[in-house]
DNA sequence: CACCAAACAGACAGGTCTGTCTGGTGTCAA
DNA sequence: TTGACACCAGACAGACCTGTCTGTTTGGTG
């Protein structure tokens, strides 16, 4: 009665998990915590994921796959890839604005994980790959001659942005990198205003 | 026999948790290790610093002040402003190839603390003002009509820098901050060369 | 020398952590 | 109907956590 279909177990669980390893740091929520939110046992979990560290991992790509929808979004919502990348400056601000706002998952889990070869590890350096990759997409789309260097600097403005918000505890940050990231952007236009090719 | 003074239970306390505490993690390392590590016994430990959390803002106090120390040193060795600025840069650059290099440990700290108000949080915001506030008073003094939205950017590209480099494990951040800074520093040089004053 | 503060040694309480195990229950498909 | 499977309920092991307590030893000071 109202038991929901077996196999689902999983997903209640990741959801439960990636609230409270965002909300409360992954060290300080325990698995039995974890199965009690999900409203499934612990022998369900350990079914499901095998082990915490599992869980961990899973936890981070699974936001990270929702990260990537949101650039898909973002991507699909402008043409201009200029415009893309300014955007993901306002995506990461409004996201600071939502309840419970804690930064970036991935840097914070990278902070409870010191050994730089563990999976955790791993899964954060995909996750700013794929965020550097974009903006480099998107600055050498534009046209910029040097992109690579253009994305290593959207990547301090809003990685600085992001981190500084959370000590600080308000949008000032993310209006300061946005400006510089535009007249960065504007720039970079006028150096090579229709680049060939 | 080789027995120490009574009285500095509490500095080996301190030396140990500040490098287990930033090595480690916070939640990740116990008081009976720091106590062992510091060749102390545990009601030694309580006996200086009362609780655990206490030792936690103790630790970064210290490291606070291990910080201005460093600044002041910065100060003495420059006297234009904006060198100072540079030189920041410069001494976060050379910290992170340094043995056993995790970041900023009050960035670290916070994320193991989400509660705004916790004590830890206020430490960590203390020293990011005094930061933030170094930074601007150097561009004031170099004469720039914003400084504080400089300082602000400055802010950026170095905390953008610190994470960025942790996760890529590499210096090139740096470099790219510091080249940023430097032509940011030189353009608001040129808006106002010699302002009133 | 006598005293005291501070450290030592180490047991202890009470709780939480990860992970396992046993046995019962509901669902679906063959 | 029967069997496989995923789940529930909850006890359990063993390690580790913070914090306290008793009693002993030591170094420095009056």
């Amino acid at each position: 009665m109202g038991r929901t279909r077996p196999g689902d177990a999983g997903a209640k669980v990741l959801k439960a998990a990636s609230a409270l390893f965002y909300r409360e740091g992954i060290h300080a929520v325990g698995v039995d915590t974890v199965a009690a939110e999900a409203g499934v046992t612990k022998a369900a979990l350990y079914g499901n994921f095998g082990s915490k560290s599992r869980l961990v991992v899973a936890y981070l790509r699974e936001r990270d796959r929702r990260w990537q929808e949101q650039i898909d979004t973002i991507t699909a919502g402008h043409d201009d890839p200029r415009e893309r990348v300014l955007a993901v400056f306002d995506a990461y601000e409004a996201w600071l604005s939502r309840d419970g706002y804690r930064g970036c998952a991935f840097l914070n889990a990278a902070s409870e994980y010191p050994d730089p070869e563990d999976p955790v590890r791993e899964v954060v350096r995909h996750h700013k790959t794929a965020l550097r990759g974009y903006l480099r997409t998107q600055l050498e789309r534009a046209g910029s001659p040097r992109a690579d260097g253009l994305a290593e600097e959207m990547m301090l403005l809003l990685e600085g942005a992001t981190v500084t918000s959370v000590v600080s505890r308000d949008a000032r940050p993310f209006s300061a990198g946005k400006r510089l990231a535009e007249t960065l952007l504007a720039a970079a236009g006028d150096e090579v205003p229709r680049p060939a090719r």
